[in-house]
DNA sequence: GCGCATCATAGGCTCATGCTTACTGATTCA
DNA sequence: TGAATCAGTAAGCATGAGCCTATGATGCGC
């Protein structure tokens, strides 16, 4: 037991989140939303508004492309886009009440989908499992920012 | 505590498994594999020989991409590709002994670098994490089969 | 007031990926 | 024997991601 020979965490990861990736596809297809789109929408749930530049980063995304993604929300009224009054130069992104809706009818719908891969665990790991992934992806944005 | 308001599953996974990627890189660099050579000499690992095909499928790549790999580990001496001679269309692809020594070495670097980041975790939810990972790898694996 | 930094935006460039087609040699089956 | 199938190989194409630069508008320190 000295030398437990488990495959690479990204071994495990990739395919998982790939397989993820492919639950999530049809549902947001069905409320034409694209992977980006509905990354917006999610990032946009945690804090009120922000700007886009930190938007960007917040999911991940490169800022010149999150804004054709951007302009798309905005014309289907689901984010809004303000100059900000303090600093001219920032937009103010915030969800309407429409975006606010569909995002939680979508969240809703992918975290269902979801309990379908979770079942596979005992209840006991399940919760570890979930715990641990926040406290890693909670680690993994915060050495984005001291490195 | 009805509606848990977690993140989506692939919404953590994702960042997380580009940390990873990020965190390998540099270690695969020093012995001049790249990710998809890394794949291969990690898969070939599992089962003694296969053919290239299910190589190629059980790392989740894409038959034609594979073979320029394989062409490079070869003339490095740490792979060989045999014919079969009970069906000569297929190659046997199995790990040199060089082959072996290298993955076992690049996978102990890559494992003491993981380490890092799963050492955030309390020692039972790390358990119960490893444990949990592997089992929804392999249900991921196996659901691609049977779709 | 002037120069420098910052934000949003736009465009382009490169690369990896996934997908597709075609060709060759080998096998299997009718 | 002949036809269909299959593994490996090669090449091409479309897509999307990351990255880098430029521009216009604004804010801020000097």
């Amino acid at each position: 037991m000295s030398a437990e020979r488990r495959p690479d965490l990204a071994a495990m990861l990739f395919p998982l989140g790939r397989a993820l990736v492919a639950l999530e596809e049809p549902i947001l297809a069905e409320h034409d939303l694209g992977m980006w789109a509905y990354a917006v929408l999610a990032g946009l749930g945690d804090g009120p508004v922000r700007t886009q530049a930190a938007l960007a980063e917040a999911i991940g995304a490169d800022k010149s492309r999150v804004i054709a993604v951007l302009d798309d929300l905005q014309a289907r009224e689901l984010i809004e886009r303000r100059p900000d009054p303090a600093d001219r130069r920032v937009r103010l992104v915030s969800l309407t009440p429409a975006g606010r809706r569909l995002r939680d009818r979508v969240q809703d719908a992918i975290q269902h989908a979801e309990q379908r891969y979770l079942e596979v665990l005992p209840a006991g790991d399940r919760e570890a499992f979930l715990r641990s992934l926040r406290t890693l992806a909670r680690a993994v944005r915060a050495g984005r920012r001291t490195s």
